[in-house]
Parts: C-alpha cells; structure tokens; sequence
DNA sequence: GCTTTCCTGGACTCGACGGTCCAGAAAATT
DNA sequence: AATTTTCTGGACCGTCGAGTCCAGGAAAGC
C-alpha cells in the first residue's frame, strides 16, 4: 500500500509530457493518445495514474503550468522593493511572455479546464499570489518612502495585474507586446509620487 | 441565382441561436446538433449556409458577437468627450461585463476559433475598434484642454483597453469584477492632470 | 522464495459528433 | 404552367477518442 519511486516517475513523466504538449498546441485539442505518444505510456497507466481520466489530468498540468507562471518571474516578483526591481520584474514579464508567444499556460488553462471545481481554485489561487507579490511590493515601496503611503496599494496591485492580464491576452491574439508593455509602464509609472516623477534615487 | 428571403432569415436564425447558446455554455462543448435543436434546423441547413462546416459558422458567431461587444458599449465609447462621458463608458462597462459574469464572447472566440486565418483577423480589428475609440477619446479630451497635451494617447489607450481585457478576465475566473473596476478607475485617472486632480468644471 | 501489491501494455467497446447525400417541398423565373 | 433554383428534412456514414478490462511483469513485504 504505497506508489514506489517508479510510479512517481511515470506520472510526473506523464504530467510534464502532456504540459509541453499543451504549450505548443491549443488546448482542447489534445487526446490521451497525444499524451501516450508523447510520454511513451500506455492508456493503461494513464487511468491508472488518472482516474478520473482527462479531466483529472489535466488539472494536474494546470497545477503544474501555475507554478511555473510566478516562478518565471522570480526572483523579481518577490523582492519589489526599488525602481529597479520593478524594472527588472517588467522586462522578466515582457521578455517570457513574448518568448513564449501565443500560447500562455494561464489563459489555456483558463480558456479550457473552466468550469470544473478545482480548475477555479488553481486559476484563483494563482492571480491571488500574484496580486499578494505586486501589493506588498508597492507596500515596501510605500515603507520606503519612494511611494506615496496614501495610495491604495490594493488597488493598485489590482488593476497592474489586470494589465498584465490584458495584455498578454493581446500579446496572445496579436502578436505584439505594446499592450503589455504600455500597462506594465503606465502601471508601474502611476505608483511614483506625481511632484516629483524621478523619485529617490536608486542604489 | 440569389438567395431568398427566407433564405436570409434562416441563416440569421442560425447564427443567433448559436450566439444564445455558446453565451450559456463553454464554448468547445457546441455541437453542430446542439444548434439544431436550438434553432430548429437541420443538418442539410446547417450545411447549405456554412458550406465551411463548424469552422465557419463558429466564425460567422464570432462576428456577430463582435459587433455586439462594441455596440453595447455606444453611445458612451464613441462620445468620450468629458469627465462624465468617461464615467459613464466605465460604468457601461462594469454594468455589462458583470452581468454577463463568466461569459465573454471575445474571451471564448479567443479561447477557440483562435488558430484559424479569419479569428484572428476578426480578434484584431474588434481591439483595433475599441483602442481608436479609445485613443480618439483622449485626444478629443486633449483639446479641450482637459488632459495634458503631452501625454501619449495611444499609449494610455493600449494600456486602458489591457486592463480591461485583463479585468474582464479576471471577472471571468474569479467572480469578482474589483479588478475591472480597479484598471478603468485607474487607467482614467492617469488621464487627469497631475497638478488639478479635479480637472476643470463638467457642464 | 513466496505472496501480495503495484505497475505496464494493449486490445476492445461504445458513444458522440462532424460531415455527406439525396429526395422532395417551396419559391422564383420564364 | 413549366422549369429551374433554392430551401428543408433527416437518414446515413466514418472517424476519432475517452474510458474499460484484463493479463502479465516488476517491486515490495514477509
């Protein structure tokens, strides 16, 4: 009564086959035998693995794929704590989204394992880490008296991630990142006090 | 050698009833059945109007949704020549994206058609729509002197329409439309002049 | 070493769904 | 009224893919 260190390996196997797959496809369109070629499995192990087959499966990746969507971006994401951080956190975002172009884990996730009980979890709990790492950066801003401690950093974190949310969305339709960058820019521009729009120096 | 009136008015049916129902349900679960039984038509119709198959009425849906999409938002998004102007475009927006809930037309079109030649054109030219309107928005508000003649319109109109795809999105996921509320009150207030917050007097 | 549990492979079932085909009704055209 | 075109209904087909089943191989436990 156990899995043994084989078994594990199958179904991270499986798992991480099935995710790269997913990032070069669109999502929806791939089969379990997609995912038995890919990762050189059987149907048998699959349901042995999933038993609740396709569905379950695919939450597993879409677990998989929220991890690395904030892991992508550290360090940055977690030490906003001067002008260049955010400056380097903007280029990490730009830079991995318009590598990865038209196919982002999050909105595939979010366009095809909707519906389900726990894909809603996955989805929220990501935006709400991600949200939680912008606020209490601008929170640490704020202590540090290079943002102005009366702005509503909520709100702020919100409407950034809503941004980057948006853009990449455009970036995924389109092709160009001008979204994303003008509101990674203009969002990151209106946390800097509005006398003096240079602000403390950075060293 | 034409098509009839009668013609016309059963391929309209067609498509609206497919918009009713992709509206109600995940877009990727329609089945060509489903529309007829919804519009009380059968294969043969389905076939002589969109000789293309599902492709192609699923993009025939798409765009009539999109035309919807803008619409909706009128007489607000093409008028954006005051403060109030401003505000009620967002209240438009908020009213309508929350009552839909987790049903965006663009998100599921984006979600599905996505990879075909057509979607993407369609995608491109309902965000191209929306960020002119947007962009002519601010420019008009520009000269009336009530946003700040340096500031880049088509930057701040990228960035707005970002946020609020993003917060639609988010909506979508999570049920709560904070962060579509947080990016348009935000995205506009950027717009203000940084010395008069209230800018001048609405008549 | 023997038993029990876990792991693997693949053949098979079965339903769903997109798409085809054609015959006949309804309009339009002459 | 005759004829041609368009419209409609529905039976039918082929495929594809999720999920089942079971038999045999590998580990683990005793």
């Amino acid at each position: 009564m156990g899995i043994t260190t084989k078994g594990r390996a199958t179904r991270q196997r499986i798992v991480e086959g099935a995710a790269v797959h997913l990032r070069g496809t669109e999502p929806g369109t791939l089969t379990l035998d997609d995912v038995r070629a890919i990762t050189g499995t059987s149907k048998g192990q699959l349901f042995h693995y999933f038993p609740g087959g396709k569905e379950e499966l695919l939450l597993a990746v879409a677990r998989f794929e929220a991890d690395r969507v904030l892991d992508d971006q550290q360090p940055h994401l977690g030490a906003l704590t001067s002008w260049a951080a955010w400056r380097r956190w903007r280029d990490a975002v730009v830079a991995r989204y318009r590598a990865q172009g038209a196919h982002c884990p999050l909105g595939s996730l979010l366009g095809q394992v909707h519906s389900t009980p726990g894909a809603a979890e996955v989805v929220s709990t990501l935006l709400g880490q991600w949200e939680g790492h912008l606020r209490r950066g601008i929170e640490a801003m704020q202590a540090r008296d290079q943002v102005d401690p009366a702005l509503d950093a909520g709100r702020h974190a919100a409407a950034l991630l809503a941004g980057v949310q948006g853009g990449v969305q455009v970036l995924r339709s389109t092709g160009s990142s001008r979204h994303l960058e003008a509101a990674l820019d203009l969002g990151i521009e209106a946390l800097r006090p509005p006398r003096t729009r240079e602000g403390p120096a950075d060293p």
